[in-house]
DNA sequence: TGCTTCGGTTAGTGGCAACTTACCGTTCGT
DNA sequence: ACGAACGGTAAGTTGCCACTAACCGAAGCA
């Protein structure tokens, strides 16, 4: 998940997706600079995690954006933050009890 | 940002702190499977996002996980979270209008 | 003031992953 | 049925980054 979302080019290519609207392979390609193959190579990573969905219309594979794997990041991110707070305020009590 | 957190050994690192609560850099190595100056890169690259916050208390730095760099993630997510389910509203009145 | 502990930095190496080139199956058009 | 468009896969190369070993400075303790 967060290994998916770790490359930069994944990233550029997600954000095409979510800016532009869904995609095909191709279409894809020509905005993102880097060769067909890699664009399909990312897509599967980031399918695979639930970060994209594909629809097959005729030859071309449409890709768009998929909140599946969003959702496991989310609450990932909530408990983090929550631990964090909880975290930062036991180090307040303490350094109020020290001074 | 997603770069820091696209290392597993750092994710690795963060998950210590955040159920360990604050510990020093060799207390890491010890928990962590990683040499010393490992930790201490790792370190370094979690601080410059805001990951983790460090508090010099004698020769020992006392390392802890700090919301700054959640923060910004969390606002990235939303977004995304919310473009991901306009999209998806969207699909779903062209797959409705088209049938 | 040595001696030790702790930790950040540097130099060097190894492994992984991102990328391209080439190939092949599939589907549409004529 | 033939050719073209589209896209997934395999093989091979390269560049980057995580890691270790070695060195150095800083702060406590006798």
């Amino acid at each position: 998940m967060l290994d998916a979302l770790g490359d930069p080019t994944r990233r550029v290519i997600l954000e095409t997706l979510r800016t532009g609207g869904p995609c095909s392979v191709g279409g894809l390609a020509e905005r993102v600079p880097v060769s067909r193959p890699a664009i399909s190579q990312h897509l599967k990573v980031l399918g695979a995690v639930g970060l994209v969905q594909h629809e097959s219309r005729g030859t071309r594979n449409i890709y768009r954006v998929h909140q599946a794997g969003l959702g496991e990041l989310r609450s990932w991110l909530d408990q983090f933050w929550g631990d964090a707070l909880q975290a930062y305020a036991d180090h307040v009590q303490r350094t109020e009890e020290g001074k």
